[in-house]
RNA sequence: CGGGGCGUGGCGCAGCCCGGUUAGCGCGCCUGCUUUGGGAGCAGGAAGUCGGAGGUUCAAAUCCUCUCGCCCCGACCA
């Protein structure tokens, strides 16, 4: 590709509204621009970048053993009904309707468009186990999207399925796909890391989540010298108790005026915020629950719904509250509250003499003890653990890293299958549902996440797999003939050699063409001028290094063949 | 959805409080000449409904109301 006749549109100066390094740097190299939030085009090198993603991606896949198939961005609003995830996805899922005004869905994710096709298609166990895939465009109407092509609207992603008869299989396909992402993401040079992974809204039981470590990513993992690493929505741990020993004193109400929060109520009170116990209600399935929880510390509502065995759990609303405390919204407290079960957190057994509101008006009880004064319907794991609690597993202090989550695997088991009645007839003519595995992974994100690990002040740094060219060649003056002619003799022989060359011919400046050429960061740079020319060679330089070696006109070619391998 | 901020040539910004020449600066772009090893120089030039609508006023980028878009923090989330 000749930059002088590219879309390759630099600047020179910092987006304004870009805070990440890769999202900066996309956007300052060329390789794609906002259309509007959370939807990007991408131009010819960042599309060249996605498609060297897609296609180690295609490789492992296929490696693997998945079948690549495309199925539709759009689908009927009934399949999502069948799921029940018409009314489960939320606000996330796109829906758009036709000129009936039919509902569609815009595909986030394609469970059960897969699950369809093979529930038509599937009849014996003979058939299985299969794994398709496809890599397509997805639709998430995100909250917030961010960050560019990290938290994007629409993006583009490798989604495969796996159908089984039994749970061994599904344990080995499982094992595999984790191997292909392990070897795409070594492909690739990202540092990252599996982690185990709460469910959420996909369903399943056992999730892992592939992590780019980042300071920017957004996910928060949890790990354990000990080997256990996974989010901090999914992590267990033993929260360390704080309390000295007590002799348990007389409960006694407290005015505090206008003093909700945590804070305002250890500050009005003078105790520490440990001595408090939040209770905050939540309506689970449509029935309010009470979790209370160190003052502290953080529910962790994944846990908790587990705990409580609901699908939809969201945080009650002020009329529910109202009704279940007899109070304003910032007085619950666990003393007289009726009807409700009362879920805490381990951290609030051992304490005594706590703080807790007095489901009244601006008011708390102080020396609450439980037993005594309230009592609790369980105590479950529900704290959202973090870096300097105690590994579950063996006990030492937990670590954190932050991380970009580019995929993640699940074990659906019959989810799908069961109410999509989805069957095979098994061997002993048995019909039964289908087990099946889901494995995502965000190809646009991993373009974003190998930016975000390979790069310096100059620019983007890429590792060859991920580089939208392997080699460019930089004309210092495109008026001299005779540095045209040995940059145009080179392009045209490495690109019969079958090398992808971005040949920068433009009429510039030097200075300008080398600032562009680091901030675009093709691994392997080939300057040729008349300074080098005197003395019969052309330089290669490697932006990684910044090695430069000069080679000789006559065998450019085959040097640059040859130093080409030995980059990575 | 709550809080904060921003919309002015392609990009980055100033001007706005305190209304009043022809809306300015840097970069980029076009033409010419010169220049050519780390963001060149000189000269000339093109390009802006000041996000949109309404209002106040003799007069609005500037004040008021509404609206749309974008960014950040939070809540939310495969």
């Amino acid at each position: 590709m000749r930059w002088s006749k590219a879309l390759i549109p630099t600047h020179k100066e910092e987006p304004a509204d870009a805070e990440t390094v890769s999202h900066r740097l996309m956007l300052r190299a060329g390789l794609m621009r906002k259309l509007t939030s959370g939807v990007y085009n991408y131009l010819p090198l960042g599309w060249r970048a996605i498609h060297k993603v897609e296609r180690i991606v295609r490789e492992e896949m296929d490696r693997a053993g998945c079948q690549e198939i495309l199925m539709p961005v759009v689908s009927p609003a009934e399949l999502w009904r069948e799921s029940g995830r018409w009314d489960v996805y939320g606000k996330e899922l796109w829906r758009v309707q036709d000129r009936n005004g039919r509902y569609f869905a815009l595909g986030p994710t394609h469970e059960e468009v897969v699950t369809d096709i093979v529930r038509k298609e599937v009849r014996s166990y003979r058939e299985l186990p299969f794994t398709l895939y496809q890599i397509q465009t997805k639709f998430r109407d995100e909250l917030r999207p961010r960050f560019g092509v990290v938290r994007a609207r629409e993006f583009i992603m490798k989604d495969a399925y796996s159908f089984h008869r039994d749970d061994a299989s599904l344990d080995e396909t499982y094992r595999d796909i984790c191997d292909a992402y392990d070897r795409i993401f070594n492909r690739l040079s990202l540092t990252f890391r599996p982690v185990e992974a709460a469910t959420g809204a996909i369903g399943g039981s056992v999730s892992h989540e592939y992590m780019v470590l980042s300071d920017t990513g957004e996910s928060e993992v949890i790990v354990c010298d000990c080997g256990y690493a996974a989010t901090d929505e999914r992590a267990e741990g033993v929260v360390r108790p704080v309390q000295g020993e007590e002799d348990p004193k007389d409960m006694e109400r407290a005015d505090t005026p206008d003093a909700k929060t945590i804070e305002e109520v250890s500050e009005f009170l003078g105790v520490e915020p440990w001595r408090l116990v939040k209770t905050i209600i939540y309506e689970a399935d449509g029935k309010p629950v009470a979790a209370l929880i160190r003052g502290d510390r953080e529910i962790n509502e994944a846990k908790l719904a587990l705990a409580l065995g609901t699908d939809i759990l969201e945080p009650a609303s002020p009329e529910i509250i109202e009704k279940v405390t007899a109070a304003p919204v910032g007085f619950a407290g666990p003393v007289g509250l009726k009807g409700v079960e009362i879920m805490a957190d381990h951290s609030v057994e051992p304490l005594v003499n706590i703080v807790v509101g007095a489901n009244e008006s601006d008011a708390h009880f102080v020396n609450v003890n439980r037993e005594r004064d309230f009592e609790v319907t369980a105590f479950h794991d529900i704290a959202l653990i973090a870096k300097g609690d105690e590994c579950a597993k063996c006990g030492r202090e937990l670590n954190s890293f932050r991380g970009i989550e580019v995929s993640q695997a699940f074990k659906l088991g019959t989810k799908y299958s069961s109410s999509m009645k989805a069957t095979f007839l098994d061997e002993d003519g048995v019909a039964k549902p289908f087990i099946m595995g889901c494995y995502g992974l965000g190809v646009s994100r991993t373009v974003a996440a190998v930016i975000e690990q390979h790069n310096d002040e100059d620019g983007i740094v890429w590792p060859m797999a991920a580089a939208p060219f392997p080699v460019q060649i930089l004309v210092i003056n495109v008026k001299s003939e005779e540095t045209m002619k040995v940059a145009e003799d080179l392009y045209g022989k490495l690109r019969a050699a079958g090398v992808d060359v971005l040949l920068d011919d433009r009429d510039d400046s030097p200075g300008a063409k080398f600032k562009d050429a680091d901030l675009v960061g093709v691994p392997l740079r080939i300057t040729v001028g008349e300074r080098g020319l005197k003395r019969g060679a052309v330089e290669a330089r490697v932006r990684r290094t910044k090695e430069q070696t000069d080679i000789p006109v006559e065998s450019a070619v085959e040097e640059v063949l040859k130093l080409l391998e030995t980059l990575d």
